[in-house]
DNA sequence: TCTGGGGTCCTAGGACCC
DNA sequence: TCTGGGGTCCTAGGACCC
């Protein structure tokens, strides 16, 4: 027997989130934007009806917002992390095997769950998320995780489906068909580039694709596309991963709510990504033997002066304390810096990654300093879990912190801070 | 005026070695 | 005038994802 993946995937999850809180925002047209208020990350359907892209500057679509009344939301990551939690602890009761894909979207091998009747199972499932989160789903449910995908796609769709979508349950000539009337784009692996250079070969639909010969697929483009091909006619290539693999790096970056010309400003921001970096790697328990600085102006100003810099410096030995990172940071940062710019954006990224019961002791250890810093970082880490991030600060991060990015629209977290719960009025 | 952030994998080409 | 070939390692850049 074939294997049988679900995809269970939210319905435009970030405003979704949003609606679930603020129930006044249910049929209206309803956008969630970027970090920075920059763009359209999350449009409700009656936004996308308006033909608004995903990715949109926000600032482009302005007028039409007005006209339309269309609500325009801060994105709230506190809060759809959390909802996120939640949609997967309940999925993970339906199968022993999930891999979370992403924020908003899982798989799920229901190998074995056949006698349920599959889409009836999704159903299921689909109706629990409802019930007791208010969140709307659509599952997929193919012999491989990209035909999986584009069952979701149909699911999404075809209202005719009602947000279930079993390819395992089709005629192979029904399901080519179906195949042959969506556009090969939609495909999970063929992005902006490579369709049109596919579409140039005759290869416009999914079937197309699903009946080219993974040699030349994979002559004319990589081994990827070949898998692609393969998953595409029933054969997985790609595994479940149920357990997240270790990071091999960490980015923290940021553009800024204003641009920023001094040195002392971006040394600042640059210490700030430094430091939330170095809480990600510690929380992973990991050890980093590199870091990267970048810096750039603003690459759509194209009549203002353009500077982008980047340098990656290795450290002495691999570390998670965050004085230590800053230090490399910000010696980086000199290096790379040149007046006379406006700086859009800075960002720190952490690398050549370890665990940190890996570490290999060097000569120049001084283990009472080692012993200092770990403890250092753990009282430090403590009390910010316990007061909130930023409670204590270095002090190179700056107290006034003009350039932090903007974010005018944002929600309450509703779940995830007392004081910001929803409340509920009798009578 | 105003254009996100955080990841992965693969490939081509240069450096270097024998 | 003539100036190898093959392997490995590393990096930059391109493609993709959400």
């Amino acid at each position: 027997m074939s294997a049988s993946i679900a995809l269970i995937d939210c319905n435009n999850f970030y405003v979704s989130c949003e609606r679930v809180f603020n129930p006044r925002l249910e049929g209206r047209p309803v956008v969630v934007l970027s970090n920075n208020d920059g763009c359209v990350v999350a449009r409700s359907n009656e936004v996308r009806a308006l033909g608004v892209g995903m990715g949109v500057p926000w600032f482009q679509i302005r007028a039409l917002a007005e006209q339309h009344n269309i609500v325009a939301l801060s994105s709230n990551y506190a809060l759809y992390a959390d909802m996120s939690n939640r949609v997967m602890a309940i999925l993970s009761t339906f199968s022993p095997g999930q891999e979370v894909y992403s924020i908003d979207e899982c798989f799920l091998d229901l190998g074995g769950f056949e006698h349920f009747g599959l889409a009836r199972y999704a159903q299921t499932m689909r109706h629990r998320i409802r019930r007791l989160l208010g969140l709307p789903v659509c599952v997929g449910i193919a012999s491989s995780k990209t035909l999986a995908k584009l069952a979701n796609h149909v699911a999404k769709k075809r209202a005719a489906f009602d947000s279930v979508c079993d390819f395992g349950a089709f005629e192979p000539g029904e399901l080519d068909r179906l195949l042959g009337e969506i556009e090969v784009g939609e495909v999970w692996g063929v992005g902006r580039r490579l369709a049109p250079r596919l579409g140039a070969m005759g290869i416009r639909t999914v079937l197309d694709l699903k009946r080219a010969s993974p040699a030349r697929i994979r002559q004319r483009f990589s081994v990827v596309l070949e898998r692609t091909v393969a998953e595409l006619n029933g054969v997985p290539c790609l595994g479940l991963e149920e357990v997240a693999p270790a990071k091999q790096q960490i980015v923290s970056s940021r553009s800024f709510g204003m641009p920023v010309l001094g040195l002392a400003e971006l040394q600042q921001a640059v210490q700030s990504y430094t430091v939330r970096a170095a809480l990600k790697l510690r929380r992973q328990h990991a050890l980093a033997g590199a870091i990267h600085v970048f810096i750039r102006t603003n690459p759509f100003k194209q009549n203002a002066p353009q500077y982008s810099q980047g340098i990656t410096l290795p450290l002495a030995a691999p570390t998670s304390d965050s004085i230590t990172l800053s230090h490399g940071a910000l010696q980086g940062l000199k290096t790379i810096y040149r007046a006379g710019f406006a700086y859009t954006k800075a960002g720190v990224m952490l690398a050549e990654l370890i665990p940190a019961n890996r570490r290999v002791p060097t000569l120049f250890d001084d283990p009472a300093q080692l012993a200092r810093s770990t403890g250092l970082m753990q009282v430090l880490d403590r009390i910010n879990l316990a007061y909130g991030q930023g409670t204590i600060k270095l002090a190179g991060e700056g107290l006034e912190q003009h350039w932090r990015m903007k974010s005018g629209r944002k929600s309450p977290c509703y779940t995830t801070r007392l004081a910001e719960v929803a409340v509920a009025h009798a009578g």
